[in-house]
RNA sequence: GGCGGGUUAGCUCAGCUGGUUAGAGCGACGGAAUCAUAAUCCGUAGGUCCACGGUUCAAGUCCGUGACCCGCUACCA
């Protein structure tokens, strides 16, 4: 760690994919991570890019008959202009169709295929084609379906080249348990050593080109070409020189952190590992696992229709604030949940409460008393010196946090500081001391939460770039001062602040209205904007004529049929009735206050309609889970049923 | 089934190598203040730290057993 340099990456995505939350996430960490780094002085390298070789991409390209590299340049768009509405501050993209890629995955091959660390050998296995997987026959479902996607399977034999993969398994158990922090965090490790009791096997590097076309060719065998993954692997070190610029190489590699998600663990952790030990290349520091984003409690998928649009968040809420969300909110390794409630919670709290209403009470306060001019302070009371001690300590701890991974926490000590401005303004009181003409006293105030206010934007600044030049602008900093704030300077007490002159600026974080978020739905797929629309949160508000809904946020309200198998009266309630209903095979107990018009054998054995997905509730201590639908006036109520015949569980819409 | 992790205030979580009245953020309630983005500040939350048993002068913090949850892995020799 201490060798003075940072290499970080993202996996290069698959080009096909539609970018979401979670590249946008191993990316927004992996940028952080580069611009604090930067930030510190040390030298840093941020890579990352896409795979684009393999069937998906020949498939697509044959449906919009185009060659597979033009499918790649028109999809490769997507990532680029997502990255560049993030802010991502890679210093290379890498595409597995570069040129030079290319070449040194075929040295690559072509050396072990020399040294014997890659044969020939027949191959006989149960192939999906969507999957683009080989599966013994014990892996299979149901007779020959693919334990993955459940269709069906080809039984194929043919002759492929083999990686000696088998050959490492015991140094890579030995390498793994001497060397505690090279997959992250720990119980990943514990993961990989698991699997590894299983004997290894070799690994299949190749693909007949009768089958698939779309990759590297095998240097010694024009026949084949190269396995999509030990290509994609290879970018890690193809993109910082390996084999066509030695000096660069040797002054990246190895990585800082190989940064992942959790589902390409063993890939990273056995396939890679062993791939540079058989070329004879140092292991990479550390394979860093994240966790997943989740909506609530569920995994986010296409199908659930509850997956998070990165371009979306940003153009409502700007990306800063997305950033922050993110980085804030996913503790070490594990997953989080991503609800738009949550972001809105954090976003106020944090963002426009604490920090920007610190900033704005600072300014205004000092535009008024000193015409914006920041004084030069007194000597420091208790107050200024706990203050100060308060942002210090942040200075002090995010490096640590940083090291450990352990961003949420680090964000959260510069939280505290800036809480800590609050309280200071408080005590203090500039306001008071201004009218009773302590001006000395005044001056030291003013000059303390400014100086605060610069501390905290400079540490924050590689999480929010845009908004922390504006802050810094706003105390009257200017060019690169402003635009790229040294972290590694905060430890010098030097005054730079006393003197500039503050300009006025509008909220720095405006204020996201209470019933905005859960209402609102996020907008179809189109991205709407491109980037420069920064930050309007309530902008949003303003597009739905009123009393209106979409399509989309009555699909939020899941209507489902249901059957009545039990009714009976609840005890001392003459308005409820306690129901036990069938949705689909799950049993439910529901309450219903129709207990007035519906004897229980009235209801018994009717389908109705429920509202699926409400939240459970306790109506007198009995648990109410979901809530039918009925039309009521003065007359009477009647039960919504359905017309004829359906089964139970079925959704309405 | 095996291996690993988890179960702490309403919610999300922090509590390192065991040691004074168990913490933070958010939310809720009460109050103060008015420089500020209806923002801020102060106070309150009386939590069986999953359960039971054990080690210890002392356990949320170590050991054992059980329940529930999650991850990986395998469907048992």
């Amino acid at each position: 760690m201490n060798d003075k340099k940072f290499y970080v990456s993202t996996p290069i995505y698959y080009v096909n994919d539609k970018p979401h939350i979670g590249h946008a996430y191993t990316t927004i960490l992996a940028d952080v991570l580069a611009r604090y780094h930067r930030r510190l002085d040390i030298p840093t390298f941020f890579l990352t890019g896409t795979d684009e070789h393999g069937q998906k991409v020949q498939k697509a390209a044959d449906e919009h008959r185009m060659t597979p590299q033009e499918q790649c340049d028109t999809t490769v768009v997507r990532f680029k202009e997502l990255w560049k509405k993030l802010d991502i501050s890679n210093d290379h993209f890498i595409r597995t169709t570069d040129p030079e890629h290319k070449k040194v995955v075929q040295a690559i091959l072509q050396n072990l295929f020399d040294r014997d660390l890659i044969y020939k050998a027949e191959y006989e296995g149960h192939y999906c084609v969507p999957c683009e997987r080989f599966f013994t026959a014990k892996d299979l479902v149901e007779g020959n379906l693919c334990p993955e996607c459940r269709r069906p399977t080809n039984n194929i034999v043919e002759s492929n080249y083999f990686f000696r993969m088998s050959n490492y398994q015991e140094w890579l158990i030995d390498y793994i348990n001497t060397h505690p922090d090279f997959i992250q965090p720990a119980f990943r490790a514990n993961e990989t050593l698991g699997f590894l009791k299983q004997p290894l096997s070799d690994l299949c590097i190749s693909r007949p080109k009768s089958r698939l076309a779309w990759g590297i060719e095998l240097p010694f065998d024009n026949d084949y070409v190269c396995y999509v993954w030990f290509d994609a692997l290879i970018n890690y070190i193809s993109g910082v020189g390996y084999m066509t610029d030695e000096e660069k190489f040797k002054k990246w590699w190895p990585v800082s952190y190989h940064l992942i998600g959790k589902d390409i663990l063993t890939t990273h952790t056995v396939y890679w590992p062993t791939m540079l030990k058989a070329m004879g290349v140092e292991m990479p520091q550390s394979i860093f696992a994240h966790g997943w984003w989740l909506t609530g409690r569920e995994k986010m998928s296409k199908s659930l229709g509850n997956v998070v649009n990165p371009m979306e968040m940003c153009d409502r809420y700007g990306v800063d604030a997305f950033r922050y969300f993110l980085m804030a909110e996913m503790p070490l390794g594990q997953d989080a949940s991503f609800t738009e409630e949550a972001f809105v919670t954090r976003y106020n709290s944090d963002l426009a409460n604490d920090l920007g209403n610190l900033l704005s009470r600072v300014v205004k306060m000092t535009l008024r008393q000193t015409n914006g001019v920041i004084p030069q302070p007194e000597a420091y009371g208790e107050d200024e010196k706990d203050l100060m001690a308060e942002i210090d300590r942040a200075v002090a701890e995010l490096p640590q946090m940083l090291d450990e991974m352990k961003l949420n926490r680090g964000l959260e000590v510069v939280m505290q500081a800036i809480r800590a401005g609050n309280r200071y303004m408080e005590k203090t009181a500039p306001w008071t001391l201004a009218k009773k003409g302590e001006t000395g006293r005044l001056n030291t105030v003013l000059y303390c939460s400014a100086e605060l206010l610069r501390k905290a934007a400079t540490l924050l600044h590689p999480v929010m770039p845009h908004k922390m030049t504006e802050l810094l602008e706003a105390l009257g900093m200017t060019g690169e001062a402003a635009a790229n704030p040294d972290i590694a300077q905060l430890n010098d007490d030097k005054n730079v602040l006393s003197g500039l002159k503050m300009n006025d600026i509008l909220a720095l974080f405006l204020r996201i209205q209470a019933e905005e978020p859960a209402a609102k739905p996020l907008p179809q797929e189109k991205p709407a904007k491109p980037a420069k629309q920064e930050n309007k949160p309530q902008a949003a508000k303003t597009e739905m004529p009123e009393g209106l809904i979409t399509i989309d946020e009555f699909f939020r309200t899941q209507l489902k049929t249901a059957k009545v198998m039990e009714a009976e009266r609840v005890e001392g309630a003459d308005k409820l009735l306690k129901l036990q209903i069938d949705v689909g095979g799950e049993m439910r107990q529901l309450v219903a206050g129709v207990a007035q018009y519906y004897a229980p054998e009235q209801i018994l054995g009717k389908t109705i309609v429920i509202v699926a997905n409400l939240k459970p509730a306790k109506i007198r201590g009995i648990e109410s889970q979901g809530m039918l639908l009925a039309a009521k006036n003065a007359d009477g109520l009647k039960i919504v049923t359905i017309d004829g015949n359906m089964p139970s569980g079925i959704s309405i819409g």
